[in-house]
RNA sequence: GGGCUUGUAGCUCAGGUGGUUAGAGCGCUACACUGAUAAUGUAGAGGUCCGUGGUUCGAGUCCACGCAGGCCCA
């Protein structure tokens, strides 16, 4: 049997052969099956959405998750991976939207939410069939036949179990917060749609310093010195909130000044307080100058003075003027007073905030940290409400505005003579009243509504909660034992917002998602969560026997209200079933006396509408409905480790065996997506982590460093990237390119670069194997010479291979596989290809199998097929074409494939560092060699007869007497020569030891560096002789160095070529005597009869007859004395010198300086 | 505005705990090699180590403040 040549290797091509071989053969099912039994390493998918095309990043993204479960495998743990759709969201919502041409305000108008929904079940695996071919061409291995799908019944089952848990726990809870809102869309606004482009514009608002009218008591009689009126100066960009003001706020820290000056509409003289650092931004130093009490009305100037100065601390507690008194705060509470608040700065403004509760999200938190009441009124409905109604306009008991927009709703042209907005009347009205100090036009970047274009406010909406500051402290506490890579993701990014970690926002006013199991009574005093479908059908069974529900859509649809009951099986299953509920809903009686019936989960929807219709019925018989709400879909995402496997109702033990994962990896814009979500349920729910390492991956930029996207047409598409240069080169280069978690530039040149340089030199290495090895017939089926019989070079390489096979695995195990891919490629260009192969060509094609040879072979062989197992969690494909070429013939495994096969075992005794150490030297007295040779242009061809090496020590010179063979056959020398005693031949150089002086003498470093300097060649002489040097320091004082404290290096050898290169120095001796001429013309020969046999198109294999014309002395002495070595390299029989060779028969060869006819003939 | 992160040759990237001449590959130029040959070897050109200050005898490396890109959050 032959190994396969290949004339030109397709490597898109070969990976698809591979892909049908592997399918063909349940490869990837056979890596898990037959891992069964042994420890597992539970990996979890992050479950993409199939709303739209994978992207290149999908690529990157997934080769990282790839190559750990590929590794680990290989390592002989269980890898399950099972797939998973993330299904739910608003980008659904909007894709659906965007086809049907439709806003949210058409659902349930224009088009029923039963169909909407129907429409966003069938849009979100559009793109699966794109999705699961990518994954297999990329070879991807996931289970896609069993993949877990967020929108089943059974997913969001366990969810809902999940809730229920967070609800006994008391985890779970309604309040509000205050969120972004449009009023044009009548909608609350997710940060993800805050973050479409072009939301945030600059635009122009009419900004207000209002004044805020100190009360005189006890408290503040301090700013008080007779009849004087005295005011907080407040700033803010959004007047139409100052109606809903009920506190103001200042830096406890902050230094305040009291201003005595003149209300500049009014001309009245008043007093006012603003921070002392700002005070410049309001009063013109011009103005410093004037007398306070020369003013006259009108006057440009408005002079001040300041009469005193507190701190905010001092502040605090005061009480003010209700400056638009429309709408009273409730009596019981504290409102309109001075309140301490940590976000108060002296950027801008007055160092002095307004505070209104209901319209700001600082506003609300302090406010409710200091019991600060909001401003409500109590709308139609009989509920509160604030000021602004959810239309962005003013209600009825704003008497003056009322009905008035607060932002531009209506489409007015902003730009027509007589608009004005509301902000602007209101400061008209407080410019009347003199509660207005400064009225300007300020810039700055507010958010819009994406759809409607319109501003957003911000505004209180009703919302759910999960309390994850409860867990705070644990949340922290465990994050600390994950491994992140990097690890700054995991303390900082990640460690930040644990630190700054409020609840948990589960509310989404939405139609296509999990819907949340709360059911309420109309007045929200009683309330049920339910924690699965069991616990909701008893409980509609309930409302119907109530008279609130006439029918159970979960029965009806299953087409029988009770299943007969089921023989055995089924009746341990459904033991099974209520011992869950049980667990879960606590095991009340009621509960467990309750039939169960079994349950068809295709026979209902758990989605909206259908939810919505169900009516349950309260403790005291009201009637609940459920709270609209759908969850968070990170939520969804979060819940993946128990949902995945419809846990708790099913599938215990496999969940508590894959619980937690080994390894996740996922974008780093997941830091507060999916990473937060999973650790907060499973801190929350299991009180632990829910993975133990993450790779946070970076972005894929495009070669310029921009961002890709379709629209500038810079998107790399991964489906022709993959068809062009092949799976493997391209999940190569973007793995060896940059780590994982740095950006990527992905450039397409990028990819060819690795093709060439790291495939084509594995690949030219392995044919050069191939070649010689079916010439011989060599199959390796013999017994293994053992390594200790082998060559210098043989032992040199495998001790490099189990380096390396040493420094990758720990690459690996550190989640670190670019690390892992770039030792390997350094290992086959330039130790395998370049310095191996190179040196030991000779031994491949020269005579016949022997012990050397076959040493050579196995050698070989065994470099190829670890670095294939090596490098096979990244390049796939590749990888196991070329076991399966080497195995194929040499059978030395039963493995189907590499992946099947077991990482290879460090052989520690086969490291020799002293042997690594000794070919490093040799690699460089050689390239020294060479560009000695270079520089007085001796061709490599002509022999010279010596190298003098200086030697440091006995340790070097033994290392160089190892090599010296490979040394000298490389660089076509004779003799290697060892120079001990060197004082008086070599010139040399002295250097100061900076690290070791500087801690020594510090400052008067530059002192001794100096002397050392000077040091001429007696001085070093000496040195090296007595070990010491005394040196003058300063004046009058001398230090002793010792030879620790300096670097002598040899610079020159008089009469000698020389180079050096760091300590090691090289001497050529160039003399060339007339045997060594003749020994380079015979290898001249040698060189041109090969080149003509080349060109002949003469086998390998095949013998010649050469014949030479005479005439050229230098050419008959080389022949003379050495035509058995030119025959023996150019395979000839005979070699003649004839007197003349026929023209039309002879070739003539350029012999650089002569030529020389020549003629071949095979000899058969 | 805040947090995190990146910035080193034309390009892609290395540069433990500070040490004086900052490296590699690719690309470019020149030469060599020619039984691995769409390979290979040698040499050369190419750097304000993002900027400014500071600490230090000494800073690509440590500190501060900036600038530019990226992500996340406001």
């Amino acid at each position: 049997m032959k190994y396969n040549e290949y004339k030109q290797l397709d490597y898109a091509g070969l990976a698809e052969e591979v892909r049908a071989y592997w399918k063909e053969n349940r490869i990837f099912e056979k890596s898990v099956e037959t891992r069964a039994g042994q420890p597992t390493f539970v990996f979890y998918e992050g479950p993409p959405s199939a709303n739209g095309a994978p992207g290149i990043h999908h690529v990157m993204a997934r080769a990282v998750k790839d190559i750990f479960c590929r590794y680990k495998t290989l390592q002989g743990f269980q890898v399950q991976r099972k797939g998973g759709w993330d299904t739910h969201g608003l980008p659904i919502e909007l894709q659906v939207e965007k086809e049907l041409g439709i806003t949210k305000e058409d659902i349930g108008k224009t088009i029923s939410v039963e169909e909407y929904n129907a429409r966003c079940r069938e849009t979100v695996m559009r793109f699966k069939d794109q999705w699961d071919d990518l994954t297999e061409r990329m070879g991807y291995w996931v289970d896609l036949n069993n993949p877990y799908i967020t929108f089943e019944n059974e997913y969001i089952e366990s969810n809902w179990a999940l809730l229920k848990k967070l609800y006994d726990k008391g985890y779970l809870y309604k309040g509000y917060t205050i969120q972004p809102f449009s009023p044009a869309a009548g909608t609350g606004l997710s940060s993800h749609e805050l973050n479409q482009p072009g939301t945030y514009r600059n635009v122009k608002d009419t900004s207000i310093v209002a004044q805020f009218k100190i009360i005189h008591n006890q408290k503040s009689t301090f700013l008080f010195e007779g009849d004087m009126e005295n005011y907080f100066l407040a700033w803010t960009t959004t007047p139409w909130t100052l109606p809903a003001n009920t506190a103001l706020a200042v830096g406890k820290n902050i230094k305040y000044v009291q201003v005595q000056t003149y209300n500049p509409y009014l001309f009245t003289p008043i007093t006012v307080i603003l921070a002392k650092d700002l005070l410049g931004k309001y009063f013109s130093p011009k103005a410093a100058e004037l007398d306070v009490d020369d003013y006259k009305a009108g006057d440009k100037l408005i002079p001040f003075k300041v009469i005193g100065e507190f701190t905010g601390e001092e502040l605090a507690g005061i009480q003010y003027e209700q400056l638009m008194p429309y709408v009273q705060p409730d009596p019981e509470k504290p409102a309109f007073r001075v309140i301490i608040g940590d976000f108060v700065t002296t950027e801008d403004g007055t160092g002095i905030v307004h505070i209104s509760p209901t319209f700001g999200a600082d506003d609300f938190r302090v406010a409710a940290q200091n019991n600060i009441p909001p401003l409500l009124v109590t709308d139609e409905n009989g509920k509160p409400s604030p000021l602004v109604n959810r239309q962005g306009r003013f209600v009825k008991e704003v008497t003056d505005f009322a009905g008035m927009p607060v932002k531009n709703y209506d489409g007015l042209d902003e730009n027509a003579a007589d608009y004005k907005s509301t902000d602007v009347l209101i400061a008209i009205k407080l410019k009347e009243e003199g509660k207005a100090f400064k009225v300007e036009k300020y810039e700055h970047s507010y958010p819009h509504c994406w759809r409607t274009d319109k501003p957003v406010l911000y505004y209180p909406l009703d919302s759910w909660f999960i309390k994850t500051t409860a867990v705070k402290a644990r949340l922290i506490e465990l994050n600390k034992t994950i491994n992140w890579k990097p690890e700054s993701t995991g303390s900082g990014r990640f460690g930040n917002w644990l630190e700054n970690l409020v609840d948990w926002n589960l509310s989404r006013s939405r139609y296509w998602g999990t819907p949340l199991p709360i059911w309420r009574t109309e007045e929200g005093d009683e309330e049920i969560c339910i924690g699965s479908v069991k616990e909701l059908d008893r409980e509609i069974e309930r409302a119907i026997a109530a008279g609130v529900m006439t029918e159970n859509p979960l029965r009806k649809a299953a087409g029988a209200s009770t299943k007969p009951t089921a023989p055995q099986e089924d009746e341990s299953l459904l033991d099974k079933a209520e011992d869950l509920v049980k667990s879960l809903v606590g095991a009340d009686d009621e509960n467990a006396q309750f039939q169960l019936p079994d349950f068809d989960y295709k026979g209902f929807d758990l989605h909206r509408p259908y939810v919505d219709n169900i009516v349950l019925v309260s403790k005291s018989g009201k009637p609940m409905r459920r709270e609209l709400d759908l969850i968070d879909v990170w939520f969804d995402s979060g819940a993946m480790p128990y949902a995945q496997w419809h846990y708790p109702f099913e599938n215990k033990d496999i969940f508590n065996a894959n619980f937690p994962a080994d390894f996740i990896a996922e974008g780093v814009d997941q830091t507060r997506g999916w990473f937060f979500t999973l650790h907060a349920l499973a801190v929350m729910l299991e009180d632990s982590v829910a993975f133990k390492n993450v790779i946070a991956n970076g972005l894929v930029l495009d070669k310029n460093g921009n961002k890709m996207s379709k629209r500038l047409g810079n998107a790399i598409d991964p489906f022709e990237t993959i068809g062009r240069f092949g799976p493997d080169a391209t999940r190569w280069y973007m793995i060896v390119n940059a780590p994982p978690w740095d950006n990527l530039k992905f450039n397409l040149d990028g990819v060819t670069e690795i093709q060439r340089r790291f495939f084509g030199t594995l690949q030219n290495t392995y044919s050069f194997f191939a070649l010689y090895a079916n010439l011989d017939g060599f199959t390796l089926g013999g017994e293994e010479i053992p390594v200790a019989q082998r060559t210098e070079s043989d032992r040199w390489i495998i001790s490099r291979l189990n380096t390396l096979v040493k420094e990758v695995a720990g690459f690996y195990d550190d989640y670190d596989p670019t690390k892992a891919a770039r030792a390997i490629q350094e290992f086959v260009a330039d130790e395998l290809s370049n310095w191996y192969v190179r040196l030991n060509r000779k031994r491949f094609w020269k005579g016949e199998v022997n012990q050397d040879k076959t040493a050579a072979y196995q050698t070989l062989y065994t470099c190829l097929e670890t670095v294939a197992k090596l490098a096979s969690p990244i390049a796939p494909f590749y990888m196991d074409r070329l076991f399966l070429d080497l195995n194929r013939v040499s059978g030395r495994s039963k493995s189907e494939s590499i992946h099947l096969e077991l990482f290879p075992q460090v052989q520690q005794d086969l490291i020799d560092t002293d042997l690594e150490q000794r070919m490093q030297l040799a690699q460089n007295v050689s390239s020294l060699v060479h560009s000695l040779r270079k520089k007085h242009t001796i061709k490599v061809r002509q022999p010279l007869s010596r190298i003098l090496v200086p030697i440091l020590d006995e340790k070097m010179k033994t290392q160089l007497q190892g090599v010296e063979d490979l040394i000298l056959s490389e660089v076509n020398v004779k003799n290697l020569e060892y120079l001990e005693d060197t004082t008086g031949i070599l010139v040399k150089k002295i250097k100061p030891n900076f690290k070791r002086l500087g801690q020594v003498f510090g400052p008067k470093l530059k002192l001794v560096a100096a002397q050392i300097q000077q040091m001429g060649q007696e001085d070093i002489a000496k040195m090296e002789r007595e070990g010491f040097f005394e040196i003058a320091l300063g004046e009058d004082e001398t230090t002793v160095l010792s030879r620790e404290d300096v670097e002598i290096m040899s610079e020159d050898i008089p009469g000698w070529l020389v180079a050096s290169e760091g300590a090691l120095t090289v001497a050529l001796d160039v003399n060339i005597t007339e045997e060594l001429k003749q020994e380079g013309i015979a290898r001249e020969l040698v060189n041109r009869l090969q080149n003509l046999r080349k060109d002949s198109g003469l086998e390998v294999q095949d013998k010649i007859r050469v014949i030479l014309q005479e005439g050229n002395a230098e050419v008959a002495a080389a022949v003379q004395s050495f035509g058995q070595y030119i025959s023996e390299e150019v395979q000839a029989l005979e070699l003649n010198l004839v007197p003349t060779i026929a023209e039309a028969d002879a070739t003539v060869l350029d012999m650089d300086g002569f030529t020389l006819p020549v003629r071949i003939e095979v000899a058969r």
